[in-house]
DNA sequence: CCAGCCCCCTGTCGGC
DNA sequence: TGCCGACAGGGGGCTG
């Protein structure tokens, strides 16, 4: 559920708090939360500073003296600075705590136990190949045009792999399609021109909203002060299945693609290929 | 290369 | 009220 604006949020409200700290400790009680071992992990984490705190496609990203630590937050991760005896919502589902060097600690929630925390000499050693940002310059229209005709699959489920296209999820992929009124179904390489480069706008604009209003807390992501973000009260069609679109008035009908629920308005997204 | 499916996990919700 | 199955989904892995 964590997408690039809901991990971004989570970035931008911690670099404050670690960079320039010192990762002290770690406590965990789930093994298979931490790669590589948690022995190791323990081992080679301590005394090393934090340099920077930054986000590469979903994941959360801090630079150490030796490698990078990086934590994934898949659907219900959490991620806090508190005071060993301040009291948390998240904290029934904490798995991994990591002491500073300021007397407080680093605690990733997670009640599925999908997330994960790395160690690792590069980002790319734990990504693998990850596609663009859609946010940074160089994702132009004609870069997504030139990469889309490769992919004679569907069009959302293209949206959703990140070597692809990297930081967009289930909801904003949904939320971009539906604003380009283009159908999720469409196959990705019959898309024209100007569907091409109204999807490149409705991309950037659908997470540059989400980002402003820091994040979707559908359920269970929350910014690192424990409050919730805003950008669920200003969709157009995810979580919205039955309710009128709000261009036209048709119900938004959910349907599978991919095997991920899927959004959209039948009447301003139509399937014509 | 690709589509389809399973798996990891547990909280939440609808149906009976 | 309680029980149970379905569902939520990012991403890795496997099969056909």
């Amino acid at each position: 559920m964590p997408e690039l604006p809901e991990v971004e949020t989570v970035v931008r409200g911690l670099r404050g708090d670690l960079v320039g700290r010192t990762l002290q400790s770690m406590w965990h009680d789930w093994d298979n939360t931490l790669r590589p071992n948690p022995a190791e992990l323990s081992a080679r984490i301590q005394g090393q500073k934090i340099h920077s705190l930054h986000r590469r496609a979903k994941y959360i990203v801090m630079t150490l003296d030796d490698g990078v630590l990086m934590i994934h937050l898949k659907m219900t991760g959490r991620l806090y600075v508190a005071k060993p005896d301040e009291v948390s919502d998240g904290d029934r589902w904490v798995h991994v705590k990591f002491g500073l060097d300021d007397g407080r600690e680093l605690r990733f929630s997670d009640s599925r136990k999908f997330g994960r925390v790395y160690l690792a000499d590069t980002v790319e050693a734990v990504t693998g190949s990850l596609g663009p940002e859609p946010l940074e310059d160089a994702f132009t229209a004609d870069v997504l045009h030139e990469r889309l005709k490769k992919y004679k699959r569907a069009i959302k489920g293209v949206l959703l792999d990140q070597t692809f296209l990297a930081g967009v999820g289930n909801i904003y992929a949904d939320e971009a399609l539906h604003r380009a009124q283009i159908h999720p179904l469409r196959t990705a390489n019959t898309l024209t021109s100007e569907e091409i480069s109204a999807l490149h706008g409705t991309i950037r604009g659908a997470l540059n909203d989400g980002l402003m209003r820091e994040g979707a807390s559908i359920n269970w992501y929350r910014k690192p002060d424990g409050t919730q973000g805003q950008a669920q009260t200003a969709f157009t069609v995810y979580d919205r299945e039955g309710k009128p679109c709000q261009t036209c008035g048709h119900p938004i009908e959910k349907i599978r693609v991919v095997q991920r629920g899927t959004h959209f308005c039948p009447h301003c997204q139509r399937l014509t290929d």
